[in-house]
DNA sequence: TTGTATGCGTTATCAT
DNA sequence: ATGATAACGCATACAA
């Protein structure tokens, strides 16, 4: 590959020149500029990246660590970042955050100077660790445990979200609600099950215990646990569950047992995953915009005046209902908006 | 951040020797390598990736350009990718190929230097702009329109995987076998429906012009040949639909209609997206391990000897049958396997 | 408007 | 076993 002394020595110029022409400096007049121009089109220069951001200490590379690389859910957020990033003429360079935090940490060291700033979904990383390992680049956090001072995050609105579509559970008439939550120490797991527990009371129903099981997020799981939900008696009407593929689950566990959705009981799930309506019936949900989540992260990073701005705040990514057959009536394609989130 | 010359001046030693601790070097003494660890952990120091690049021009990351990020297809490759390439200890710069050939190329000229290795699912790319703008980089090149001379490349196996699922269909005593298939230029379509006339023609059947439809491989346009497929008199028995999302469309049209799948006509599908075993009923389709495909491609970038050598040849990625429910009996959960490949 | 010279942080080459 | 020093390819302060 030609280098940029290759280009100044055959246009009769110094590298200074050649490279004010690269980079559009007015300091070029007109016939120098054709004349590099010319010979580096001819020899098939191009600055070398690499070199470029020693010097400047600029990659022009946005880092995205996500828990995982499959999936409906994060291919979305990819997709997002992709998006917003290669709008302000960015790169990306992706990686599973999975695997426990050591990991990532030592992951995030090895690409300490390799990127401008960092976009982080992973819920167990440690705050003091994030802050030794970062280096020099911005970070916003996705979907953290908690807020971390300092950084900028973004968050779905979880509560808000599972609120809503209980109390449209709640407004078709049901009155015994059970729910299928996620993992006890997830944080959308938590934050969805207090949207529920929000919405029964306020409606003055019982949240009776036995109304809420646990399951791992996974397909499976949900097929257990509504397996489980069928031995309580009376049996609930209808169930929020707290993630689409447990909804899956759960709707093949009600179809085994002969149950008919939504007329024997009412389904809801949450993020709206691509699946989710093609199912039979097509399942009513809580619709989580992945894509405009990495999106935002991507401008929270880039578009913030200066690090210590208000960039380093939380920012809830709302939700909207997606209304469909899983629950029964108005499932025509009417779309209820939720309510202004309350946390 | 601490660079190799504060860790060399708190330890005493020369920034070579510093250089040597990290590169795990045996030409340094225990006791210098102690003491040299302790101040760079003091100090928190870490070689810096990008200076570390220029000098021995390898930068520990590869390159993986996609027509799109999103959809259950894609995201599934990108895993593999990931999978592999963490394996080996690279980082991965994705990035969307679509919007043209010259994008592409102006994109990958940005990132010459910046990745060891290129892996490229863009079928329009040309050959020699490609070679233009590849730099030393190796390249493997994933289901181009045809196999580039000197270049490494690896494909589905769409002629065989189409070929068995008609084979299939025939065997379940189809005779009447219609198809929907893809764009007419698109390469992937075009084996596709030879892999069909192949069947057809082997089994002494008649592949009448009416029972070949083509659609754009969206859920839409499947919905829309599948309605046409109705108004033909007699009805084919049987449909195979060049990717899945056109069957999806087709099962809605087919639904629409009023006809059941596969009591009144049988129905199969290629790709089998996550989505094919939850519809109703569950799809038959070629199985295309897009996760190993992404792992092959990283494999034959990185564990090549030399460019040079058989690497740069074409592979092709073998398919399985999945039956599933639409073509009515043994979906039972039985598999069969293909035969080997013929194209 | 252009050129010279320095430095970015590392590895590699040659000494010692 | 260790140290000086020259690259790597470029941007930029300073000189002219």
């Amino acid at each position: 590959m030609a280098t940029i002394s290759d280009v100044a020595r055959e246009a009769g110029v110094s590298i200074a020149t050649v490279s004010r022409v690269f980079n559009d400096s007015s300091l070029v007049s007109a016939t120098t500029r054709r004349r590099v121009a010319a010979v580096a089109t001819r020899l098939r220069y191009w600055p070398n990246g690499i070199a470029r951001s020693l010097i400047t200490s600029r990659t022009h590379t946005l880092g995205a660590f996500l828990p995982d690389l499959h999936g409906e859910f994060f291919s979305e957020v990819i997709h997002g970042v992709d998006l917003a990033a290669r709008e302000r003429g960015f790169h990306l360079l992706v990686s599973r955050a999975s695997s426990g935090a050591d990991e990532l940490t030592a992951t995030l060291r090895s690409i300490r100077g390799r990127v401008d700033g960092l976009i982080i979904m992973a819920p167990e990383i440690d705050a003091d660790a994030l802050r030794r390992v970062s280096g020099s680049a911005r970070v916003v956090l996705v979907n953290p445990k908690r807020p971390i001072p300092g950084l900028g995050s973004i968050s779905i609105a979880n509560l808000a979200g599972a609120r809503a579509v209980v109390l449209h559970l709640i407004g078709l008439g049901h009155r015994r609600i059970a729910t299928i939550a996620g993992p006890e120490r997830n944080t959308d797991a938590r934050q969805r099950l207090e949207g529920y527990r929000l919405a029964m009371t306020e409606s003055g129903l019982p949240a009776a215990p036995e109304l809420v099981l646990h399951g791992d997020f996974s397909e499976h799981s949900g097929y257990e646990a509504a397996g489980a939900l069928l031995s309580l008696n009376p049996r609930p009407t209808a169930v929020f569950i707290a993630n689409d593929y447990m909804a899956v689950g759960a709707l093949g566990a009600f179809h085994d047992a002969g149950l008919r959705v939504p007329e024997d009981v009412a389904l809801a799930g949450f993020d709206d995953i691509p699946l989710a309506r093609y199912l039979t019936p097509p399942l009513t949900t809580v619709h989580v915009d992945m894509l405009r989540l990495g999106q935002r992260a991507v401008e929270r990073l880039l578009d913030a005046p200066r690090p210590g701005s208000h960039a380093e705040s939380h920012e809830l990514l709302g939700t909207t209902l997606a209304v469909r057959k899983s629950c029964g009536r108005n499932g025509d394609g009417a779309r209820d908006r939720e309510r202004p989130p309350a946390g």
